[in-house]
DNA sequence: AGCGGGCCTGCAATCGATTATCTTGGATAC
DNA sequence: GTATCCAAGATAATCGATTGCAGGCCCGCT
């Protein structure tokens, strides 16, 4: 098995009579063929007026038909715009190394939709952030890049207001906080804790548990809300911390529950995975869902439709949310400023609970 | 809510007495400050030799004091070297408009993962195939990049292969087939149909149907297989193709199983997102699985084992083909051959089939 | 003292497109 | 017939970093 892609000069796909002679690769050589001059092809290619109709016409054909496309490097340094956004993935308090949390991931999608819309490339980056503000400012200070989407703030709130203070088209994915300085668009994680709570509650819950490690701020926070709704209906709420890592979130799961102490009747779950973990954890150990233990999850991912039984979940506005970033960050690439937003989440009732 | 991010310029951050008067924005800039010329501290900065050691330490501490940071643009545009991958998603037959897919995400990940290892950095392109074959050549002849990765063939095979025969820092994730221009990295489709159609035989199952469009060859390839192996045994194959966009998938599932002439007992399903909604569409119908009906699905994607009942499938090695996917591209980037590959999958029993 | 040879560093060309400024030919006006 | 103006295109400076080549300096050797 070989691909072969040839290194001779033969002529692929039919008798195509047109393939060029002379290679045409700068705007200087398509000036030759046209007997023109570099500066008029330039304009010509990029349609200005200030060019005869007709020549214009003549150099586009002839760009086209030698496959000429100007150098977006050099095009790039001349304007000094790079139709460039930046997305960073931090990953700060996570240990695995791969970029793989679904949510993330979705997100990212959406980004990569909007972006294209609104005519910008997209360049990822995964960041290990590593004690210093470097891996942003890398990024910011590349001259790579015309702004900056982070997804998740991690653990480095302050290192990205840091940099936020100097580098004004950034936009983050994450959890406002008051006197934060960067632009924060996220959801209301601490409401979404206490909706998730205050359900199970009103569905009867007695022993609650929160699954999720708390290192990140936004599942902090989702913790603290939970927390809130339990105090004030009188009821514990034990701290389970689960690694967001799918690999070991089972394992971790299994072996919180085997401890036989407390039976746990109600989690919160601090994402639609670690909820699918617990179901499947729950059906193992022979306990009834939503009857003997009932689950709220975290994110809405299409998945969480798709769990058996369907998952019970607090709605993050994932597409919304996208674009709200790109609205953002365009207006700050222009000058202006703009407003953190923290949406309200929603609460999805499906069979995980007793409503 | 507001982010004051401060236009003034009142330093953040503490008693900082180190913020700069003079902006160094450029290489001259820096050579000013530090009384030598521009070459020198290009030099100093790459940490060549060729630079007296104090001088450099020297030009170094200047320049990390200044934040100083080289424009990426000036010199990728003189080095003629991006250090950018570009990886190109087309979405050649699917209607639907977002990256949504999670094999693609999954893959997008791990590709991150190596690249980032490698040094290089990811350019994200949603390409939407026009007819022309524009959407490719855009990307490869732009020269902002250095390589570019394809995720998945679509219906675009042919193109493909066009630029191919003219580029070639080009790795594809898809189907290998006899006579192919492109370099391809991917799983042997037709097997992992007919391994997933011949364990539904051997689990007793009479009334296969095969779930998914078969649009893109590589789905159509899974098709092929199942089909070779229904005929072996002497057993019929229906063909129900779905869309593999996440919203449209559960409504035509139930569409296509409601019709009373066949009630199928296997079902071999083209991805793990088509098999958990038919899961799901089964469950709701009142089949049990794997008693009534047996499903197999296809990717192993992590979620696959988080099933209730978990699923049976076929895994494809994702990481590994991310890893082989690089490579091949660092090892095209130099000027050598590479050779396509397709990796046998393999059958992963779980609970969704009788085995 | 004079000369050759390293070792550093400066100079200037270069990557390729963009764009402000200048030139030219011709049409129009008086 | 000459002045004026306009359209169309040429010229050259520019973006900012890299790098081949030349040159200055210091050292050692004869």
């Amino acid at each position: 098995m070989e691909t072969g892609a040839g290194d001779s000069n033969e002529v692929i796909g039919g008798t195509d009579a047109s393939t060029p002679a002379v290679e045409v690769r700068t705007l200087a050589d398509l000036a030759r063929v046209a007997g023109v001059s570099a500066g008029t092809v330039s304009r010509a290619l990029a349609g200005k007026a200030l060019v005869n109709a007709e020549t214009r016409e003549r150099i586009q054909t002839l760009a086209r038909h030698y496959g000429f496309r100007p150098n977006q490097m050099a095009s790039k340094l001349r304007s000094r715009r790079t139709g460039v956004i930046g997305v960073v993935i931090p990953l700060g308090h996570e240990k695995r190394q791969s970029i793989s949390d679904p949510f993330f991931l979705t997100l990212l999608g959406h980004l990569a939709d909007q972006l294209t819309e609104s005519g910008y490339d997209l360049m990822l980056s995964r960041a290990i952030p590593d004690g210093t503000s470097d891996w942003l400012e890398r990024i910011t200070g590349s001259g790579m890049v015309d702004g900056v989407l982070v997804i998740g703030q991690s653990d480095q709130s302050g290192i990205i207001d840091q940099v936020a203070a100097n580098y004004r088209p950034l936009v983050v994915w994450g959890n406002y906080r008051e006197g934060q300085v960067h632009c924060v668009v996220g959801t209301d994680n601490e409401m979404g804790g206490r909706l998730a709570a205050e359900h199970l509650i009103a569905s009867g819950a007695k022993r609650l548990a929160f699954l999720g490690d708390t290192t990140g701020i936004e599942i902090d926070m989702r913790h603290r809300g939970a927390a809130s709704a339990a105090k004030a209906a009188g009821l514990p709420l034990a701290h389970i911390p689960i690694n967001l890592a799918t690999t070991e979130m089972g394992p971790q799961i299994k072996a919180a529950l085997a401890m036989p102490d407390i039976d746990y009747d109600g989690f919160v779950c601090a994402s639609d995975l670690i909820a699918m973990s617990a179901l499947r954890v729950l059906y193992e150990t022979g306990r009834a869902v939503p009857d003997d233990a009932q689950v709220v999850g975290f994110d809405d991912l299409p998945m969480a439709a798709q769990t058996m039984p369907p998952l019970t979940t607090i709605r993050q506005e994932i597409a919304g949310g996208a674009r709200v970033m790109v609205e953002n960050l365009k207006a700050r690439i222009e000058g202006e400023s703009t407003d953190s937003l923290a949406m309200p989440p929603s609460l999805i009732v499906r069979r995980t609970t007793r409503a």
